[in-house]
DNA sequence: CTCAATTATAGAATCTTATTCTAGAACATT
DNA sequence: AATGTTCTAGAATAAGATTCTATAATTGAG
C-alpha cells in the first residue's frame, strides 16, 4: 500500500474518531492530510470505500492476533479462555479501532463492499471451527449447533465492551478479563 | 402525537428499512407520505430527529413489555429467564424494528439527542436493579458488580440475534429461546 | 363568537457536501 | 525517447439537507 493511501487512512480514522463518519467531509480529510480530493477518490472510489478499508484493517488485525494466540493452546478450556482474553486485550489496546469497528459494523455489512468483509469472516470462522471440532467430538465441550458457540463465548464480553468503550461503566474492561473468560468456559463446557 | 407526525414516522421507518437511513432522502419521505418538507422539519427539526424518534419508540415498546413480564415473576430463575425470553420474543415479533434499533444504536448514542435515550435507559435499569437486588442479597444469584449482569444475561442472545436478523444463521432465533434462557441462568446463579 | 397568537403546512431558495471531470505530472515499460 | 498507465490537482457539477417566506389551521382569551 502506498504512503499516500496510508496517509489518507490515518487522517480519515483520526477525523472519523473525532467527529464521526457522518460529520467529516472529504474536504476535512483533504485539509488535514494535504492530499487532494482527486487523489482521495482515485484511491478509494468514495467515502464508503474509506470506511470499509479502515474497518477491514481493524478486523483483520484482530483475527490475526486471535488465531495466533489460539495456535498455542492445547486444551479446550485454554482455547476458549484465550479467545475471550484475546478479544478483551485487543479492545483494551486499541480502543479507538474497537469503537470504530463496533460503530460502523452494520454500516459495512450493508454497504456495497459487504462481500469482502463476509469473505474474511467466513475464512476466520472456518479456521476456528477446525480448532474446536476435536474438543466437541471428544466431549469436553457441549455439543451445540455450531452457530451458537460464538454468541456464548463472546456475547457477554462484547456487550460489556460496548458500554465500556462508550465510557458508561464504572469498572475497567480489563478487570473483568478473567470473569468473562471463566463465564465463557462455564457456558460451553460439558 | 398528531396524525401527521405518526404518518411521517411510519413512512420514514418504511423507507429506512428499505434503503437505509443514509439512502433515504427527505424528498423520498415527502413523496411517500405526501407531507411537505417544511412540515417534516417543523415536527422533527432534522433527519436525525426522525431517526432518534423511531429509535426511542422501539426501545420504549420493548422495555415496557419486558418490565410488565418481569412483574409477574417471583423466583430469580423465573425473572432471569423471562428477561431473555422477552428479549427474544420481541425481536422475533418485530424484526424490522429490531434491525433498525441495532443498526442505529450507536448513531443515536452519538447524536445530539443521546441524552433523551440515556435517561430512558437509566430509568429502565433502575427498575431492573430494584427487582434483582433481593435475589442477590439472599444468595440465589452470584454477587457480581451490577454492571456485568446485563452482559451475562443478554449478551449471548444479543449476539446471535444480530446474526439472525441479518439472515446469516441456519437455525431460527426462536428455536434457541430456551437455550439462551438457560445459559443466562447458569451464568449468574450461585 | 371574534380576534390575536400560536402552531402547522407548503414549496421555493440556499447552502453544504459528495462526486465527477478535465488537465497535467510522475512513473513505468519498451 | 515514445507511449501508456497511474496518480495528483482543483474546478465544475449535482444531489440532497436545511432554511426561509408565505399561507393556512387551530387554539384560547375576552
Amino acid at each position: 500500500m502506498s504512503q499516500t493511501k496510508r496517509d489518507i487512512l490515518n487522517t480519515a480514522l483520526q477525523c472519523f474518531m473525532d467527529k464521526g463518519v457522518e460529520q467529516t467531509t472529504i474536504a476535512d480529510i483533504r485539509t488535514a492530510s494535504g492530499i487532494s480530493v482527486g487523489s482521495i477518490y482515485h484511491h478509494f472510489g468514495n467515502k464508503d470505500g474509506i470506511v470499509v478499508a479502515l474497518f477491514l484493517t481493524g478486523m483483520q488485525d484482530h483475527s490475526v492476533q486471535q488465531e495466533s494466540a489460539l495456535a498455542n493452546c492445547d486444551t479446550a478450556e485454554d482455547g476458549v479462555k484465550t479467545i475471550v482474553r484475546c478479544y478483551i486485550d485487543w479492545i483494551c489496546e486499541h480502543p479507538d479501532w474497537a469503537r470504530f469497528v463496533f460503530r460502523y459494523r452494520s454500516f459495512v455489512e450493508n454497504s456495497a463492499l459487504a462481500e469482502q468483509n463476509e469473505a474474511h469472516k467466513r475464512a476466520h470462522f472456518k479456521r476456528l471451527k477446525h480448532w474446536f471440532t476435536p474438543h466437541i467430538d471428544n466431549g469436553t465441550i457441549q455439543k451445540l449447533p455450531f452457530e451458537v458457540y460464538h454468541s456464548l463465548i463472546i456475547g457477554p464480553a462484547q456487550d460489556f465492551a460496548l458500554r465500556w468503550l462508550a465510557g458508561k461503566t464504572r469498572g475497567e474492561l480489563g478487570d473483568y478479563r478473567e470473569l468473562y473468560a471463566e463465564a465463557a468456559w462455564q457456558a460451553i463446557k460439558t
